[in-house]
RNA sequence: CGCGGGGUGGAGCAGUCUGGUAGCUCGUCAGGCUCAUAACCUGAAGGCCGCGGGUUCAAAUCCCGCCCCCGCAA
């Protein structure tokens, strides 16, 4: 099928790549975010969508509104049949939605109505789910509402990242869409409304909501750390030898039965580092100071020797 | 010129402002103590203080250039 891909983050590469290898489908055009300053030297940047695509004959769109009707009309000239999304970062107005004759389908890293919204990934992990996947959705003109087409589903295991599920749920995406076109050209797809009633969000994160509130449970801390390892990543605060506030992020913790003294209190049995919470303990494993590199909280603390401390 | 932190024995850091023969917490090795130990005691090895230039009687420390790592921002 003549296909248009529509996407700007990493998550959609091995997608992509899946599209552009596969003998049944054509990739006739893709449309991405416009190229963006980007890294430490505010370098101007294409997204790894176009990247992916460099040194192809492939038209690439980077409309900095995809609904404005001159970027619609450019959608419309490529004449898919069908038009694939997978982490764009714009609303599709209903125009684009009309335009593909055959559908218009959407990945979604959840089991939708799950976590709609723009951090899926993080969410689940957060809230201790075992499981979670990749929906293919029929999209409509709400957030991620349309009727689903399939799913496949994902255990999440107890030491799961953000990073590690956001590229597991990558690779399992193409055999998920390449399964959903071939239903929809066999003119047997499934459409499945969602249940609203079951709907949850999970809206955009920003850097802040990694601060750590010790008064919070050390079990949900500790999924935190995980769910936010590597973006936004969760971080507390500490003030350093020269009186300077600054950012310890946290990567990696142990929950512990026993906390001694209040919530944010930090102890220092052996070599470890032990952090009281609102509810039970917390041993730090592995941590990272502002300009410095990811190491162990035994590294960091044998530099870092203060006598009492408080986050 | 987007803003900022950092590169010091194997690890993490102090020392840099106020130049003057390199220190702390660990690790490693040897010995001791102990029924025993990741515990404790004693001792030892191991550093051209990121690279290059400059100033100076003297540079980890001051000045100039470069390389690398990282936080913010995106």
């Amino acid at each position: 099928m003549r296909i248009v891909f529509i996407g700007t983050g990493e998550i959609g590469l091995p997608t992509l790549r899946a599209l552009l290898a596969a003998p049944a489908h054509e990739v006739v055009g893709a449309v991405t975010q416009p190229d963006k300053p980007a890294g430490r030297d505010q370098k101007i940047q294409a997204s790894p969508i176009k990247a992916a695509l460099a040194g192809r004959a492939i038209p690439v769109l980077q409309p900095a509104r995809l609904r404005e009707e001159s970027a619609v009309a450019a959608l419309r000239a490529l004449a898919p049949e069908v038009i694939v999304v997978m982490a764009y970062g714009q609303i599709l107005s209903q125009a684009v939605l009309n335009l593909p004759p055959l559908a218009c389908l959407n990945l979604h890293a959840s089991l939708l109505p799950q976590y709609r919204g723009a951090a899926p990934i993080q969410a689940a992990i957060a809230a201790g789910d075992t499981e979670t996947g990749i929906t293919v959705m029929f999209m409509d003109v709400g957030l991620d509402t349309g009727d689903t087409l399939l799913q496949a589903r994902l255990p999440i295991s107890p030491h799961e990242t953000g990073g590690s599920l956001h590229d597991r749920l990558a690779e399992i995406a193409p055999a998920a869409l390449l399964e959903a076109l071939a239903l929809l050209e066999s003119g047997h797809a499934p459409r499945r409304p969602q249940d609203a009633a079951l709907a949850s969000y999970a809206p955009k994160l920003e850097r802040a909501h990694g601060r750590i509130d010790w008064q919070d449970e050390a079990l949900a801390i500790e999924r935190k750390t995980r769910a936010f390892d590597p973006w936004p990543s969760a971080f507390t605060e500490l003030t350093d030898g020269h009186g300077q506030t600054r950012q310890l992020k946290i990567f990696r913790a142990t929950v512990i039965a026993d906390a001694t003294g209040a919530a944010g209190m930090v102890s220092r049995p052996n070599d470890e580092v032990m952090v009281a919470t609102g509810r039970g303990g917390l041993r730090l494993d592995v941590v990272q100071l502002e300009g410095k590199r990811r190491m162990t909280a035994s590294e960091f603390f044998r530099g870092f020797s203060s006598p009492t401390l408080r986050f």
